[in-house]
DNA sequence: CGTGAAAGAAGCTAGTC
DNA sequence: GACTAGCTTCTTTCACG
């Protein structure tokens, strides 16, 4: 990917709502010439959509988990992506290397819900879990490096 | 939280870039009035901020890890976040209870940069690591139910 | 791939209820 | 808090190099 191409998705990452405007300023391209590198990026999917940063704490989800999971049988067919996708409490399903299959990133609003969300995970999806409840979270989603 | 305002936060969090006049066709409501709502929400820090969503394969960082990391010397003063702070691989970090202490998430171009990654952090922050290798991404960073 | 111009749409700020 | 109104700024398209 070009270098022009890589500030342009360094700035949209530090805000998404910046304008065409200064994005051609910030980079020293007119404005359609910005606007049109930002479609072919979204067109090759490189930027896949834009949105707002919410403080989970301030919406009513303060608490977040990550579950790791395991399949009771595992010989059986592994759709667990598909048979979670409705619970709509996952945030991020990770499949991953090592002793689980699965890492389940999550947000709810208290823990009795998290009881709820553990055995409905586990019945939806035939895996044993593992949980590690977030204290506090310094930061999270810091852009990348590109 | 009020009704409008989840609503107007629901719609941010799918399309961060929505215009004010069409977050006031969605809501029922006339431009200035989501305007000066969107401005309370970001000024109480409900809404944090804007950003583009990246395709991280996409940018050069195909390989996404979790670290758990725990002190070699549990009675030193905890900083890890500060002593991590300009570690800019690091995506995430949660301070975690269970057996230890914090979660990292990173993202890297390859399992070269992976291993220096882990000597870079076990000698800033005087911690043991563990490390779960993501394979695939089902799903990331889904809106929360709000 | 880039530029520049021009029409239309949206952002923003007051003033009013 | 919300609405209308009006000025400013941005978006979007198109013709051209």
């Amino acid at each position: 990917m070009e270098d022009l191409d890589r500030q342009i998705v360094r700035l949209l990452l530090a805000d998404g709502r910046m304008s065409y405007t200064d994005l051609g300023r910030s980079t020293g391209l007119s404005t359609s010439a910005v606007h049109q590198r930002v479609r072919r990026l979204e067109q090759r999917g490189v930027i896949r959509g834009y949105t707002a940063v919410v403080d989970c704490e301030a919406v009513g989800l303060p608490l977040t988990a990550f579950i790791s999971v395991k399949p009771f049988d595992p010989s059986a067919p592994d759709d667990l992506p598909e048979r979670l996708s409705q619970v709509r409490e996952i945030e991020a399903c990770h499949s991953v290397a090592g002793d689980e299959n699965y890492i389940l990133k999550v947000r709810v609003a208290a823990p009795g819900e998290l009881e709820h969300l553990l055995a409905r995970i586990r019945s939806l999806a035939g895996v044993s879990t593992r949980t590690t409840v977030v204290l506090s979270t310094p930061y999270e989603a810091r852009p990348p490096i590109t």
